[in-house]
RNA sequence: GACUCCAUCGUCUAAUCGGUUAGGACGACGGCCUCUCAAGCCGUUAACACGGGUUCAAGUCCCGUUGGAGUCGCCA
């Protein structure tokens, strides 16, 4: 059995988009799933819309998503001469003939054949004029005159198009530039491509690609194409669908397993399993399964798939991970323990790294700049909380060492000592070292936080007075 | 308009060769837990687009209708 070879082929005229990426993911794990080859191409033949910025942007998004390639990114730009002796030989052996004709005159014959209500094509006038090659004349094939084009889909099944519905493409421009169709045919395969899957905008594109492969005598790829992401209102995904760059999701704080699990969950499906690791993909995905129906995009979701990724990483890559998220928001970032403690404390609070740095906020500021809520401090850190803030600054000063087991020790024992209730006195702690009652378990909160900040926190609370109204 | 593709809860989807009280997940709602907020657990809500066939039996096969999407470039 031949070697499985897959590629993904974007053209750099913008960032990675997310459904560009989702079918990435769907060749990446095809190749890798079959131990195959992966590979890249930048098609960057519109001159006037490519950008090295969008060429290195598409990279880092592919890095950054986990999706590796198998050799050097192939540049269509910098393969004239393969185009080039493609298009001879399509003149040498009669498939391929130029075309005199101006834009304007094919205009001409499609806005004629729209009024007549019939499908707009080129008519071939200029198949059977012998003509040479001259400025502004470009080359195109000569599709055969009757039959169908027929070919089974991997996710759409058998699909079989007229060849009385295509009109003679242009394979090469006036410019000299190949035109899609060519350069893919050319490229796909002299990467040995075995497997071509891509959005189903280019279904149409297909019949005509497999005439070229013909013409040329080249093997023709299994295609397989993946149904487009719709938004929520099942139109195609805009921006408020949440439907981004891929970079703006890394910027929000999304973990790119989670984003390559919700992408290769949308479309497809491994029974009733919803979270996968990327090694689990990797396992099951085999091309099958894939569905032929177009999905909408739930940001609600991948949300919701974000957050499971976080939860179920080990607390040191989450530390790692929400690093550059602290920084960014300008907090100090802490030492690796306390940095720990706080992922600890918040991971089951937030669903993004960015909420996650975000909500430690309350414990890395200087106690100077802690703010109380209103509405909590007035009812918890009232005249009874006096004290109790008094007794939590004694026995927190002394206890040692200041870990969340003994501050819980010694919390628990000062509440029994005293016929109090947990949950009578909880609040007033809570209060006093977040601000308002919110956050984690208060005995990791105190050790992040330290012995010397928990009774700066202790004593700027015994110091609150309700603002009188007036 | 022509051609092509698509059609299960609001959304993502499952349902081996036709036989299921049509299952799971997200969301929403309710409950439990609980010092708070979450998380977690439990539960409720909700779907085979419509009409014909074939068959003992159709979400599943066939035809049609309706609806949606894509393409119809010397863009990719």
């Amino acid at each position: 059995m031949t070697q499985v070879v897959t590629r993904f082929a974007p053209s750099p005229t913008g960032h990675l988009h997310i459904g560009g990426a989702r079918t990435a993911i769907f060749s990446w794990l095809l190749a890798r799933h079959n131990g195959g080859k992966f590979h890249l191409r930048i098609e960057d033949t519109d001159l006037a819309r490519s950008r090295q910025e969008y060429t290195d942007s598409i990279l880092a998004s592919m890095q950054w998503l986990g999706l590796d390639w198998d050799a050097p990114p192939m540049y269509q730009t910098q393969r004239t001469q393969a185009y080039d002796e493609a298009v001879e030989q399509l003149l040498r052996t009669g498939h391929a003939y130029w075309c005199a004709c101006t834009p304007e005159e094919v205009e001409a014959m499609r806005e004629k054949a729209r009024a007549e209500g019939t499908k707009p094509r080129y008519d071939g006038r200029c198949r059977d004029r012998g003509l040479g090659k001259a400025p502004g004349s470009c080359v195109r094939l000569r599709l055969p005159d009757r039959g169908v084009i027929a070919f089974r889909d991997m996710v759409k099944g058998d699909i079989g198009v007229d060849v009385a519905e295509l009109d003679d493409m242009v394979i090469r421009r006036a410019d000299g530039m190949p035109t899609y169709n060519m350069a893919v045919v050319v490229d796909d395969s002299a990467l040995g491509v075995t497997h071509v899957l891509r959005g189903d905008d280019h279904i149409s594109n297909t019949p005509r690609q497999i005439v070229l492969y013909q013409a040329l005598g080249l093997p023709v790829p299994i295609f397989g194409h993946v149904p487009m992401i719709l938004g929520s209102n099942r139109q195609k995904l805009s921006k408020r669908d949440g439907a981004r760059a891929v970079i703006e999701y890394e910027q929000d704080g999304l973990l790119p397993d989670a984003l390559v699990n919700y992408l290769a969950r949308l479309g497809w499906s491994h029974g009733n399993q919803e979270l996968f690791s990327r090694e689990e993909l990797v396992e099951f995905f085999d091309g099958t399964n894939l569905n032929p129906s177009a999905a909408a995009f739930d940001p609600a979701k991948l949300d919701w798939c974000n957050a499971q990724h976080m939860r179920s990483m080990p607390l040191e890559t989450l530390a790692d991970r929400v690093r550059p998220f602290v920084e960014a928001i300008g907090l100090q970032i802490p030492g690796e323990r306390a940095l720990i403690g706080l992922c600890k404390l918040f991971r089951e609070r937030a669903t993004t790294l960015k909420a996650l740095a975000e909500a430690f906020r309350p414990l890395l500021i200087g106690s100077r700049d802690l703010a109380y809520a209103a509405k909590d401090a007035t009812k918890h850190l009232g005249e009874t909380a006096g004290p109790h803030l008094a007794a939590f600054a004694e026995i927190f000063g002394q206890c040692e060492p200041f870990t969340a087991d003994a501050l819980d020790a010694a919390f628990n024992a000062y509440v029994a000592d005293n016929g109090l209730q947990f949950k009578t006195v909880a609040p007033v702690l809570r209060t006093a070292l977040m601000g308002f009652m919110g956050g984690g378990h208060l005995d990791l909160t105190m050790e992040v936080l330290g012995r010397e900040e928990t009774l700066a926190r202790l004593a700027k609370a015994a110091a609150w007075r309700p603002e009188v109204a007036g």
